[in-house]
DNA sequence: ATTAGCACTTAACCATTGAGAGTGCTAAAC
DNA sequence: GTTTAGCACTCTCAATGGTTAAGTGCTAAT
């Protein structure tokens, strides 16, 4: 790969992006066509028939041109990053910052319009995960009687994001029981993360079966109820951008990625093994290694708020993807949320 | 069609049913086959011709057997809701029982499984969707500091929804102020609708321009901002289902119903209309007042606390729709949330 | 080393064809 | 007079086969 001739790397790239502009599979004579060598169409022939031996090109059948492979892929997108200076447009950028920027007091709203964004920009599916909570901290619970045996538990973490759980309670509690339990449970738990907390929850309640103190019993009980939320918060939007891809146009295809957007399993799963490296990542095809994903390519980067990461945003589309523009806008996009919650 | 004649009831239910079932054009050597009437094909023939020219079936083309028309459909659905003696199935009961039972005390998880719910019984569309916010009555609002120059706004309404918001603050408050500011706007706008709360707002705040009193001013700034919700909350789920179905083999309608789906507006703007009439509504095709609608059917019901209105529960399919079990699983899930909310 | 020329391969397109399904009509049967 | 058998007719669908166009790999000439 490194001892790649100059001239090899120029075709390889030229036939990547004519198939990433135009659908079709990219013929020799083409490539002479649509970008200038000084060469014929013969020894275009030659050089791509040794990049299909490298692994580079593939023909979907003998008499069809060349498309890229997943290799092929990695290759061009390995020096696009290299390169760096690619690719600028302001008005994707204005776009992202009039999308967003009103929202940000909103959590949910912001990552679901984020992700409206992304697909609308790109064409692509976008996608957008807030931090699992286990490992957000909690920054302090707050608990409302609601009606006469349920309370509402708000929790506010150091990330920004607040969410509310009713309660049910098995008898009635008065304002200054749950004034002290509120106060027990923000003196014990606050700055710990929810992972933590809810093991000393099981810790303390096995203790408490001795000591028998209601009240802590009762804060226990309110307070794991509270915590119990199964699962984090993905968001996904532009199904519909994607029908228009020549890629999908076999309707399996899409009922395959219909039913990963549904099942959220997968994707989470996916977002959550990537949302532990920092910045920019970009995974083409078979380089998943969930097979679900085995046809697609994903684009994501991490938002942080100082030092804490606050979520993952990317775009998932076929393996056949513009990567300059959805690095562009993934990045940007990432980077534009960073800054906007650092700035506050 | 209150004089039709008996048995040409019977040939329509059976082409109706027969079509539903197994989506091919049905002809009339089928429903002598499947259905026994005891006549020839030949008689069949003849009154399959009657109704068609009645308007209740038509021909793909000439050669081809019957489907229903939308007047069809409807005549047999008619049919179907008077005899009511249809259709039970324990196991779907349970299923909806088993799903739905503990997750009473979260509205937006409960109604997203809601959705899960119906489309994974029906192989539909489910929908459901939270009454309009303005329409809600206002129990209580809750006022937390969150970070120094925000406040959470937790809002519980009458129904038992609970939504909090994030709200910005132009200068720091005093809890003491806080506490003030949440006192005066329980007292003030408990018990109204948010439609109300808001017209009062802006009527006070012209009025304060005058006279000048901070902490009101401020109180009602903060309101406004709390109630500034811009949508109902529409739950969509098993578009995934609807890739099965020969009905949406062309790509292109999957494509507008994935649209319609990511849109949101039309989907609520249907349910909001149909959410002011009590009970099971079933509107077919052409019966339905929007474009985008017009091919499709939708079975829907009103969830009720009491006498007010919760939600509204359905589902959205095909013309062609199983239009007994889909109107029994509404019919009996919304019936289901209905039970479960007033017994609490 | 590059290129022109050419035979070869394959998918895509198109027109034709025949089978199959179902109808409407007519005339016979009940 | 209602029902039915018989039959000609219409239309779709799937299979067939031939043609076209694109693009290759190889060879020989530049």
């Amino acid at each position: 790969m490194q001892m790649m001739e100059e001239r090899s790397k120029k075709v390889l790239c030229a036939v990547v992006q004519s198939y990433i502009n135009f659908p079709d599979p990219v013929g020799s004579m083409l490539v002479t066509k649509r970008y200038s060598f000084g060469l014929s169409p013969a020894t275009i022939r030659n050089i791509m028939a040794d990049l299909e031996d490298m692994g580079f090109l593939a023909q979907p059948h003998t008499s069809a041109g060349r498309v890229p492979t997943d290799r092929g892929y990695r290759f061009y997108v390995d020096l696009l990053v290299a390169e760096k200076d690619y690719y600028t447009n302001m008005e994707i950028l204005q776009e992202i910052y009039k999308r967003l920027e009103a929202l940000r007091n909103n959590i949910d709203v912001f990552l679901g319009e984020t992700t409206r964004t992304l697909s609308k920009l790109s064409h692509y599916l976008g996608v957008a995960m807030s931090p699992r909570l286990d490992m957000t901290t909690l920054k302090r619970i707050e608990l409302l009687k609601y009606r006469a045996d349920k309370i509402a538990a708000i929790l506010f973490t150091d990330e920004g994001l607040i969410k509310n759980k009713v309660v049910s309670l098995d008898s009635e509690i008065s304002q200054k029981d749950l004034n002290r339990i509120t106060g027990y449970l923000n003196s014990e738990f606050s700055g710990h993360t929810f992972d933590e907390i809810r093991f000393k929850v099981i810790k303390e309640m096995s203790k408490e079966k001795i000591r028998c103190d209601t009240l802590i019993s009762r804060a226990m009980k309110i307070c794991r109820e509270a915590l119990s939320f199964s699962h984090n918060d993905l968001f996904v939007s532009g199904l519909s951008e994607v029908f228009d891809l020549p890629d999908f146009a076999d309707l399996k295809k899409i009922r395959e990625l219909s039913r990963a957007i549904e099942d959220k399993h997968t994707i989470i799963e996916l977002l959550d093994s990537l949302s532990e490296f920092d910045g920019l990542q970009i995974i083409i095809g078979s380089e998943n290694s969930m097979d679900e994903m085995k046809k697609l390519s994903v684009v994501v980067s991490t938002c942080k708020e100082g030092y804490r990461p606050i979520g993952v945003v990317g775009i998932i589309g076929p393996t056949r993807m513009n990567y300059e523009k959805a690095i562009y806008i993934v990045d940007n996009t990432a980077k534009f949320i960073t800054k906007m919650l650092s700035g506050r």
